[in-house]
DNA sequence: CTAACAAGTCAACGGTCGTTTACATGCAGG
DNA sequence: CCTGCATGTAAACGACCGTTGACTTGTTAG
């Protein structure tokens, strides 16, 4: 293999990834991803076909849930929150919730993503908790929650000081909490 | 006044504030929203000065909270709930909140304004109802809800099927009780 | 009726975007 | 060693953007 061509694939895409989750779909060129990678505009055309395409494989990975057979019921809010949490703060801005909250802002095609990991991955994890009575709502609900903790977070620019970490952790666990398997009205 | 001027003024407002909430600011161009108030792009930098001039403009009102002072204390919650909802659906798209929701994401002045909403009103509203002590990580908290709920509705697009008008106002104006009053951990 | 000014149009500009095409470069196998 | 192909570059393209300045149209005051 001449000059890792897949290593620069992945420069590529991890470039991508926090362009995006920056400047979301239309706010990022591909000129400076290209430049990020250290590498010209033309490789993302050779590779990936377009930005179309760059973007849809920058957003292609997993959202590994944690698995909460074990956990204590009381506890599935907090430990929900908690997983968030650290995911968020732990990649260092290329997290694909990250990139989606900033780009289905003005992208049809992630706000889609969005609604997919929703009825894929959330809401057969409230089903397993909760029972399928109503699972539906329970994951939007839930998802109002996430999204808007998310948003805050990395779109409006709240701080630490604002929503410290204890706070988040207590308070929004509660109302994950709630929404999992409280009564609904 | 010939051919109303101020007529033409506040169509263009008014086509610009739909226009920026479906595409935020860089997805939208000053031709379209000539374009929907019948009008030539050039008029726009005549009125306004310029796109970011239109785009401040569009997004210059108020929030107009209601009165809570004569609410009883344990549905504060739920009013504010109903309030914001009422809100989003009674306009047609052009609200402020869905506007700035939308082009937050990728402008820095529209994030900027949300927090200046939050720390002007959201703040002192916690305030007035629930005292000084940290009232800045209570309208936080109640901000991540709200803008959560706004962002599922309208950028990720979750049916009524899936937030159903009786489940958000009970479940979500719990939750806005909950960070409105309840002890912070 | 007509001059004068406000209201609006029109065509063109410089710039930037995504993409394409032709060309340069460097590593592998004979 | 050198040939061939994968890897990468350079330059140009057409399209579209926001903005500008000169021009046209309509209204209204005298």
């Amino acid at each position: 293999m001449a000059r890792d061509a897949q290593a620069t694939r992945e420069r590529l895409v991890s470039a991508a990834r926090q362009a995006f989750s920056r400047g979301g779909f239309e706010g990022t060129t591909v000129r400076s991803i290209a430049a990020d990678a250290g590498v010209t505009p033309a490789l993302i055309n050779r590779y990936f076909g377009g930005k179309e395409q760059l973007f849809a494989e920058a957003v292609a990975i997993d959202l590994a849930f944690p698995d909460l057979s074990e956990v204590d019921r009381s506890h599935l809010g907090v430990t929900l929150a908690e997983h968030f949490f650290r995911r968020w703060e732990g990649r260092q801005g290329d997290d694909l919730l990250r990139v989606l909250i900033r780009t289905a802002a003005t992208n049809r095609d992630a706000a889609l993503r969005i609604r997919t990991i929703l009825t894929d991955q959330v809401g057969p994890m409230v089903e397993r908790v909760a029972g399928p009575a109503r699972a539906r709502e329970r994951a939007a609900l839930i998802a109002t929650q996430i999204l808007g903790l998310a948003y805050g977070r990395y779109v409006v620019g709240l701080s630490d000081h604002d929503l410290p970490h204890a706070t988040v952790l207590a308070m929004v666990g509660g109302t994950i909490q709630r929404y999992l398997v409280d009564k609904l009205p």
